[in-house]
DNA sequence: CGTTCGATTTGCT
DNA sequence: GCAAATCGAACGC
């Protein structure tokens, strides 16, 4: 079981250090699991313990923004420095929040999908949907972001510095037990991209997100020409975690 | 409980 | 035009 209770950081605590980051988007996921997510605004602080996460590997990863060497205005930041935040706008209405690894250059990111709220729950809940449980506060990409007011105004933010939004090592003493690994959530068809198990989450954990549970490909198949009403999707899926 | 469906806008083909 | 790294409410059983 994943340690609960609150700890202090020393007097002074540095954020998450640079060089944490600067290295492929499948070896930062699994690092960040337990690291804090803070967002100040006035008079309130926000924090977030890093319980899920995804890599997108570039260029090459079929699912990600970058695919291909796609750069344009929306994912310029992905192509920053590590530590950079990249949050883009999807669905119409939903924010996601990534951190930017590798190198300049180089459009690696980790989608954060998850944080066990740790600082800030009134806050948190206010933004959310009326009674909202605090396991539905930030357990999904979405969520977290409405929750902690996180949105394109963010994107391009430096993560290693204090600021609006930024990293903290995780919390002394805490630990996430076992991490689970398991494919990528909410994909298209991406072909074996869709398979590969870059995700990591704290198996123990009640404030993973449930997933859309969508299998790879399955996208494709709705929205059937002229049928503009009628679009859909989910489907079950076993589903991962333990 | 599990599955279906609408919302709502942008970015790119 | 269309699909999207989603979410929550509305159904059906």
């Amino acid at each position: 079981m994943p340690t609960r209770e609150r700890r202090r950081d020393a007097p002074g605590a540095d954020p998450l250090a640079r060089r944490v980051l600067e290295e492929s988007a499948d070896r930062v996921a699994p690092r960040l699991i337990g690291c804090r997510l803070v967002r100040e605004l006035e008079g309130v602080r926000l924090v977030g313990v890093i319980v899920e996460t995804e890599a997108y590997l570039g260029e090459r990863d079929r699912a990600a923004h970058a695919f291909g060497g796609r750069r344009t205005p929306r994912n310029e930041s992905m192509y920053g420095p590590a530590g950079t935040a990249y949050v883009y706008f999807t669905y119409g209405m939903h924010h996601c929040f990534n951190v930017v690894c590798a190198g300049v250059g180089i459009p690696q990111a980790v989608l954060v999908r998850a944080v066990m709220p740790a600082e800030g729950l009134e806050a948190m809940r206010a933004r959310r949907f009326r009674g909202a449980a605090d396991r539905a506060l930030c357990s999904g990409p979405g969520k977290l972001c409405q929750a902690m007011a996180i949105d394109r105004a963010l994107d391009g933010a430096d993560l290693c510095v204090r600021g609006p939004v930024y990293l903290m090592p995780p919390a002394p003493g805490w630990t996430p037990g076992r991490v689970a690994r398991d494919r990528r959530i909410g994909l298209g068809d991406v072909g074996a991209w869709g398979t590969r198990r870059l995700r990591w989450l704290v198996a123990a954990s009640e404030f993973v997100s449930v997933g859309v549970r969508r299998r790879p490909g399955e996208i494709a198949k709705r929205n059937g020409p002229a049928r503009r009403r009628r679009a859909c999707d989910a489907g079950g899926d076993g589903g991962p975690d333990a």
